[in-house]
DNA sequence: TATAGCTTTGCAACCGGTTGCAAAAAGTTA
DNA sequence: TAACTTTTTGCAACCGGTTGCAAAGCTATA
């Protein structure tokens, strides 16, 4: 059905591999037999099948790119650079959707059998073991939004997570607020632990209060919602809430408000990521931003050094946050 | 580097053809024969190369997903479900962001690089000419979410803008709203024209006003926004809007509130999509909801059956919209 | 036990490309 | 013009699989 080379060949009267290597940059071709082969490649409407031709090059520029996060509408921001970037340097993302039906396992296996070029892990939910067995199964892989560590088993490139703890504390302090809580992102996501640890130390260092602690099922509108709403009818709030993220965040906003109580007025609340709904006008979300273009045109730039220079040491890097002030926090005294 | 069938064959003492047909389905192979060749894949970590497959299959299982919509919310959502629905069929989806640095033409020319099984334009807002090139193509091919046509080009699964317009217009009414206008999406859109010509003739039909008509620049929050403030400031408000979508009816929602006027007590909104955010509560959007599940579904089955049957004559399918009461309309007197 | 019929197996060609190698062609130099 | 380089070209093998065909192996029947 579809134009060959062979067909191209036949056409321009030439041999298998004087078209092949018209396709192929860097090729010894002539200027009269690069011209033969072009007129009737465009003449037969030919283009080179990359897949056929990923047999003997060995590389498809396929980046597997996988992630349980299909619901927390930063990431719509996320996939929307992940694919410009890897478009834009000639790799073509092939999407995966992890869930209870479709396991990191069968990932595995399924993108090794459409030879993926490399992987990214696009999650801060998922353990390290999933982006672990594409490396050791000799796909380069990097963990994007994963857990920084010492002596990492996969490259990683997320943010500083204990700093952002930091940020919070700092900054709720300074706002002079004395009952403080965490409340907290899934208690079992790598993330969470970590904010939780920063902003603990941080409080213990400034000797600020001990806050209470507590964490929703998700990262969503809902378990955002739901908690807060327990905390307002089973405990006494505090003055102000480090939440786990800005989605987070919004659903606590709404059970304060249906509560009838105002934010910032009576309560103050902090997020984390800055996702572009948090700018909006009815929610002005005071937060600490994520540099999320940064984190993934570093992401890509690792996988890409890695297509080239396969196997160096896995290193994580942290990217700093910065805070975003808005209208959920009182002002400074 | 990686296990292929010869390892497999020779590790097993059997022919390659043996090691294929163990691996095919429908291919004859003797219980005993596939004992040793099972044992010898285990052994080894066999998985088989999926494209070189494909090579003589001519079938690759990869599915071309183009959009231009990663900012509207309702797209994460749009992701999810097509994802899971291709997983689920053991198809593969490859991800396409059309924009204006990667025009659709270069994708239709990548797509067929990678020998896609088929393609799904999902956009309200694309050209119908994007997926008429893939067919044209001989690539199998469904517009989601595109404009319905009696005589349609290409397979097309949406909703019945028409009817979606009429039921805004008969909710207004019923509602005993006066004043009514029509906030639209991009005026280009093929979804606006559609959703406005239902509006207009359900409103002449019932005896109604004559609305206002504008668009706003992009189904988005800021534009729906920036359009909601334009109105307030430079006209006299309508008592009551059919926004273009429900992403654009938030934007229009915070422009209102910050005008200092209550919705629904000062003006009505009514959007279409019904997205999971639409729901929260400190939104509480009355819409119209697309059956989003069943037109991903069907477009999804719509793909796999052009897959064994190609090239049937092209089809529109429209599937039915439902109202959705919440808090930004006033109660029907 | 010979024969027919069905199943299983391996051979070899093929899918659409790339590439090492050696021969042919073109270009340089004396 | 001859001898030597350098560039261009085609041949043929290969990438990792599939598949039509015919030979080999089984089973069943008479």
């Amino acid at each position: 059905m579809a134009i060959t080379l062979n067909d191209v060949a036949q056409r321009a009267g030439v041999s298998r591999s004087a078209v092949s290597r018209t396709f192929t940059d860097g090729a010894s071709v002539s200027k009269v037999m690069r011209q033969k082969v072009e007129d009737a490649a465009i003449e037969l409407g030919y283009t080179p099948n990359f897949l056929a031709r990923s047999l003997t090059t060995r590389s498809t520029k396929l980046i597997g790119l996988v992630s349980d996060n299909f619901h927390n509408p930063i990431f719509l921001e996320v996939f929307d650079q992940f694919t410009r970037g890897l478009q834009d340097r000639g790799l073509r993302p092939l999407l995966v959707n992890l869930s209870e039906t479709y396991q990191a396992s069968s990932s595995l296996r399924m993108l090794q059998q459409y030879s993926v070029d490399g992987v990214i892990v696009a999650s801060s939910t998922l353990p390290p073991e999933v982006s672990e067995a594409f490396r050791s199964a000799g796909i380069p892989v990097v963990n994007s939004f994963g857990r920084f560590s010492l002596a990492p088993k996969v490259d990683v490139v997320g943010i500083d997570d204990e700093a952002c703890g930091q940020i919070a504390a700092e900054t709720l302090l300074a706002r002079g607020y004395k009952r403080l809580a965490f409340l907290g992102g899934p208690q079992a996501a790598t993330s969470t632990q970590s904010r939780l640890r920063g902003f603990l130390s941080e409080l213990q260092r400034a000797g600020g209060p001990t806050p209470d602690i507590t964490f929703a099922e998700a990262y969503s509108f809902e378990a955002g919602r739901a908690e807060m709403q327990r905390l307002l009818q089973e405990t006494t709030p505090a003055e102000a809430y480090f939440c786990g993220d800005d989605v987070l965040s919004i659903g606590a906003l709404s059970a304060i408000r249906d509560h009838g109580l105002r934010v910032p007025e009576d309560i103050g609340l902090i997020g984390v990521n800055d996702m572009q709904m948090s700018g909006w006008q009815n929610i002005n979300l005071t937060t600490i931003a994520q540099p999320f273009a940064e984190i993934i045109l570093t992401s890509i730039d690792v996988i890409v050094d890695m297509l080239h220079a396969p196997k160096q040491p896995a290193q994580a890097r942290r990217l700093p946050c910065r805070l975003v002030e808005r209208g959920t926090l009182r002002a400074r005294p």
